[in-house]
DNA sequence: ATTACTGCAAAAGATTTGCACTAGG
DNA sequence: CCTAGTGCAAATCTTTTGCAGTAAT
């Protein structure tokens, strides 16, 4: 299958092997643009993957995010900390009337990413900017 | 003492007992621009207040930022929430090697509060900006 | 065949909680 | 007084770790 060959190349690139666990999860995230964690990719994989332990989740996580495949997001608002596969710097806004997380993508970020390279000679390897308010579509609703 | 009545009334304009902790503790974040932890701010200030317990520092962050006196900036990678007294919209740097916090104050996210605003209508209330990644010093010291 | 990876269960840390006691207003 | 706030210790939750067994190459 051509698929599986695109996870093995990406894996035996960086030396790692492919598990089904390993190609689980990453593609979980490539799937999934909801920013979790770990406590959820696992829940979400477990029926699929009843053998898979949390445990693996968390060195999955840990390998892919030092090879670059994904992206660590911390924990800004609650005390556990999100994943990405999405690598580039993006917005997230979300609503505190529907709970809804949505990206917005702009050029300003690049230039923001590039001020502070350069301005403070600041290494960026990632980023997680937050906005939160009331969406659009709730305030029409006025819920 | 007229420092005592600024605590007081910020305290009481909020519905909230001014006692020796809490003054100590909020004291603390507005002097200090270290982005601590609950246990940094607890072995700070156990030396002067022994009767300090560690679970009243974490109360207390609690209570302050629900009452927007304090941010809460969420964890430098290590596993620890980091809390800081100013309020005016900035960027935090997270070094990743080092676990500092620092800001970096600028237009650009006026900029970007606006055009989130203005092409989204989205009615931002609050956000959060971090950038981690390695810092001048670490870089410099090829830690 | 090797040995990197996994699952499990226990450990380590950070944070929260329940409750009797204390002190601020 | 009255009750919000505190200290303590136990509980909870997230993440890490040690180790014996399993599977990818």
């Amino acid at each position: 299958m051509i698929a599986e060959d695109i996870f093995q190349q990406t894996f035996r690139k960086i030396g790692l092997r492919l598990t089904k666990q390993r190609k689980a999860i990453f593609e979980y995230l490539l799937n999934n643009h909801t920013h979790p964690t770990a406590q959820e990719i696992f829940s979400n994989l477990h029926p699929m993957y009843p053998e898979l332990s949390l445990a693996t989740v968390y060195n999955t996580l840990e390998v892919l995010v030092e090879n670059s495949l994904i992206q660590n997001l911390g924990s800004a608002f609650d005390e556990s900390v999100h994943y990405d596969a999405d690598q580039s710097p993006h917005i997230n806004l979300i609503c505190t009337l529907c709970h809804k997380i949505s990206d917005y993508p702009t050029e300003s970020i690049n230039q923001l990413t590039m001020q502070i390279r350069s301005t403070l000679g600041f290494r960026v390897s990632g980023a997680r900017i937050v906005y939160y308010g009331k969406c659009r579509t709730c305030l029409k609703n006025n819920i």
